[in-house]
DNA sequence: ACGAAACGAGACTGAACCGTATCGAAATCC
DNA sequence: GGATTTCGATACGGTTCAGTCTCGTTTCGT
């Protein structure tokens, strides 16, 4: 892709850069927010891509994203800054919960997620992460602020709801509750490589909160 | 590591290599047994520890087994093949199953998952197959048939005994049923870096059976 | 108009690594 | 003992990439 790229004519660059001076506007030529666009879209596409940090190379985001180097070295220090950016920008922001009824909630929840495994490039982001949070700790770190943490606090408010309502049992934890619901896509995705029909949320949802088994003790 | 290998004395070198002619053994001097199992032990080290294939150099398995480059190169053809090598060498069998009671048997089954996360080569290797499988399909497909099939298997046995002895419903799938039972601890030590309590796998199997809800329709 | 900074392109140095080849020593068969 | 093959070690040419720097150009503020 070598297409030029040309930002819009007054080019509004709110915040182009990662770490600018707070102060007054500098004096030269400002920054490209459309660089910065295809950068971070380029890196997202080529992390999933290659599974890893180690075998992504910025020469190939440059070329990817139609730009100099130096563009990306002046705005971020390294691989690793550049990936937490570009997964920063990428992140979607959550479905509002009606608050009706705890198991609709639950399924708006898990239905979120499934469309964001959906794509290619959440999913690709997701499993090379998780590969290399032990090369990169703070990689893993924002990915856990950001991506994570958003997800798993909504779905614990859910869940307390739940419990306060009586829909759900009280003598269960609900960090346990949390992994049995998000869990199930997550490994099918990610271990399976199997598509993640529609119905699904809905399924795992309704079939935990039944139980799979026939006999119940409290019954 | 440069301590130096030796073999024991005669050196049964039954299966040294990868291919070998299967008729007499050949004329020089055979294979290192020794310094093959040190190439496997030193790959699935590296790999945990780089998280992708990209970050795996043989110069680096070499110099970590206290082994010559050539060696490794007499063996296998590249690195793909290395680490799957390494991760069939790795297997573990699956623990033997009583039978006499479905819920029992899948805490034995979930429990040899959980025994086989905490060690942190295994965990290492699958975070690692994960990302990778894009690049190097061959892999994956490997990975699935010597580690994934061999589980799902055994579990599906399970599940379709529970079924048919009506200790588990006969209404969801039995691929729902074990996606909901073996999720939640991989993506515990996968996504969260939790520790994995012995107690895990029975909380999740008891939890799965009797469901998270309080309302039951079929009550 | 003029200076300042960013732009794409790419040259450049140095490091890492691949895969092959070569070395002398060791292990095995005939 | 001689032929043969593997051993660890290391040298070798070739490729890829990081990170810096230098072009000439472009886009801003003044």
């Amino acid at each position: 892709m070598t297409t030029p790229l040309t930002d819009p004519a007054p080019a509004d660059d709110g915040a182009p850069g990662t770490s600018r001076v707070p102060g007054a506007r500098p004096r030269g030529r400002p920054r490209s927010a459309v660089a910065e666009r295809a950068i971070l879209d380029a890196t997202m596409r080529l992390v999933a891509e290659q599974g890893s940090l180690a075998g992504l190379s910025i020469e190939a985001v440059a070329q990817e994203a139609g730009v100099g180097k130096a563009t990306i070295y002046r705005r971020w220090p390294n691989k690793e800054a550049l990936v937490i950016a570009a997964l920063e920008a990428a992140e979607q922001p959550l479905p509002a919960l009606p608050g009706d009824n705890v198991r609709d909630d639950l399924v708006l929840l898990l239905d979120a997620m499934r469309v964001n495994l959906i794509d290619a490039r959440a999913e690709g982001l997701l499993s090379a992460v998780l590969g290399q949070v032990k090369q990169h700790p703070e990689l893993g770190r924002r990915y856990h602020e950001v991506v994570i943490e958003k997800r798993r606090d909504a779905m614990r408010d859910v869940l307390r709801r739940g419990i306060a309502s009586g829909e759900l049992r009280d003598d269960v934890s609900i960090e346990l509750m949390k992994d049995l619901l998000a869990a199930p896509m997550l490994t099918r995705k990610l271990m399976q490589e199997l598509d993640l029909p529609p119905e699904l949320p809905a399924l795992i949802v309704d079939t935990v909160l039944a139980g799979i088994g026939t006999d119940r003790p409290q019954c």
